[in-house]
DNA sequence: ACCTGAACACCGTTCAAGT
DNA sequence: ACCTGAACACCGTTCAAGT
């Protein structure tokens, strides 16, 4: 018969946007989604084809809303400012590497971040194999911060926050560890959005005197 | 009363070692691992204290395995070889990375990794404070590269294998991706161990300069 | 002490039916 | 075309009971 939609793609993506932001990733179900909007969880398979393909409308809305900022005329600063930008962007949505991960190519409108990265390196002097070499170190290192951010993140919602580890630590043979058991203070310490660039920063010169003189 | 025990935590350990190896980690649940020790579910929260519990168990039994072997006399390539250790050892069990996100620290056996990590920083003249940013950064890259992996063997696994990604770079936008669209023979290879290993020696050296005059 | 059965509180997704 | 209800095939974990 045709009856006007109750749903729609963009409600749904605002639906979840907001359990995203208020409950975490971990509180994201299509069940839960669908009881949010008063509805069933079978309706919204209606509007998006299944729950990748909805983390994925969820990656576009927020890539779009960053603006393609200019690039700095210097390689070296370029290649660094789009491997950071790369980073923030996710880093407001770090659930999304999960998904990036199954689909190894970033989501199309998050694309020009990658483009712009192989782009500094090439201008660095690369070779378009070791361009994208270049990108999957950056890659893995980004990967990496955001997905260990986001488990750090889901333990200290919990009650025993980090009484595991500092028991670990206390415990620690002086004489089997010598450099670990004098650290423990030092540990939490350094996981700043600092600790994250300067780390490019070391990426990213390593891999030029890798690869250019 | 008091009966002989028809489960143990070795014999639990094991069976679960093999559903890992065998069908992955994504099969590897307590429901399932009942079923195959011809049990039930709870009997196993008899032995172990929770799932956490058995995969960090899994760690251990896998790190044992490994010989601790000398450091080089060099600093860094103390430190280069036993950050490559990190990964190796956790290359094949890389679901364990999932575990060791939520503990920050390793598991106690795995430890002397870190410990020689750190000890090779310090040799190579870093602060404590370098050395632990160093071993942070070292210990992104890894985990990255780890957790990829697994999502991207999960991927091939399915039947569609690469159809959506060799399809999305067909249909790029060669004006708007003048880099990507060049590249989609590229993209696929340079995923071998050997691209791991020069991305980890980029790095530390990076590192190095950065940290050492 | 060791194990079982049933239940709680969830998942993503499919299928057949309703308007 | 859009939505619903019931079902399928799963999860980890708790609780009360059995031997």
């Amino acid at each position: 018969m045709g009856r006007p939609p109750r749903l729609s793609r963009e409600a749904i993506v605002e639906a979840a946007k907001r359990i995203l932001d208020e409950e975490g990733a971990k509180n994201l179900s299509m069940r839960r989604l669908a009881k949010d909007l008063e509805s069933t969880p079978m309706a919204l398979y209606h509007h998006v084809k299944d729950k990748d393909e909805l983390l994925l409308l969820l990656l576009e809305a927020h890539a779009e809303q960053f603006p393609r900022t200019d690039m700095p005329d210097d390689p070296r600063d370029h290649l660094i400012k789009a491997a950071q930008l790369l980073h923030d962007i996710l880093a407001d949505c770090p659930w999304i590497v999960e998904v990036l991960a199954s689909d190894d190519l970033m989501a199309v409108s998050a694309l020009w971040i990658v483009e712009n990265i192989i782009d500094g390196a090439v201008r660095c002097g690369m070779t378009p194999e070791q361009a994208v070499y270049a990108y999957r170190v950056i890659w893995y290192y980004t990967a990496g911060e955001l997905m260990l951010r986001v488990a750090r993140e889901q333990r200290y919602a919990r009650p025993d926050a980090g009484a595991h580890r500092e028991k670990a630590f206390a415990n620690l043979d002086a004489e089997q560890f010598p450099r670990l058991s004098s650290l423990s203070e030092l540990w939490p310490a350094l996981t700043s959005r600092n600790m994250h660039r300067s780390g490019l920063i070391a990426i990213v010169d390593g891999l030029l005197g890798q690869t250019t003189g």
